[in-house]
DNA sequence: GCCAACGTTGGC
DNA sequence: GCCAACGTTGGC
């Protein structure tokens, strides 16, 4: 049975329009520097698990999309690269502490903003709704994961 | 730009 | 191990 997550991407960065233009629709996910979010990345999240994929820190946060895992975890190539953002000087090839996996489009849907999010009560215990989370992956319930699509229209 | 909330760092 | 200081997230 697949499990459901939320992650969240600044469009600045990576847009669900980024990824729907990436070759096969996928893209790595980089830039994780979260211990909590990486253990998702390394013990829970399997090939096919969906996503809700999440515009966060923009005009109109919300889920901009559906996705899916492809592939398994690799060292997030970002953290030895001195020019990047996510350079981490205290990671090693030899023991990488961050890690990427590989998301792909399923397909892009109407935004649904965060303030519709917190509106809806069938969606009131998602963990991104959570006072105080900060978390850029979080897990997403069966539940919580049908309710959006249907909100979503399908 | 503001600020609440949280995570990390580092001195002790 | 404690905890103050600092940095980051992210909505508004």
């Amino acid at each position: 049975m697949p499990n459901y997550w939320l992650m969240k991407s600044e469009p600045d960065e990576v847009s669900i329009d980024d990824l729907a233009a990436a070759a096969r629709q996928t893209l790595p996910w980089t830039g994780v520097r979260n211990y909590q979010a990486r253990n998702f990345m390394r013990d829970a999240m399997r090939p096919d698990d969906g996503v809700l994929f999440y515009h966060s820190s923009c005009p109109q946060p919300g889920v901009a999309g559906i996705a899916r895992i492809v592939g398994g975890v690799a060292p997030d190539e970002t953290q030895f690269d001195p020019g990047s953002l996510y350079h981490d000087p205290a990671s090693s090839r030899a023991a990488p502490r961050w890690l990427q996996i590989d998301v792909q489009l399923v397909r892009k849907t109407r935004l649904l903003p965060l303030a519709e999010m917190r509106e809806a009560p069938e969606l009131a215990s998602m963990r991104v709704l959570q006072r105080g989370n900060r978390l850029s992956i979080t897990p997403v319930t069966a539940q919580e994961w049908a309710a959006v699509l249907k909100r979503l229209g399908g």
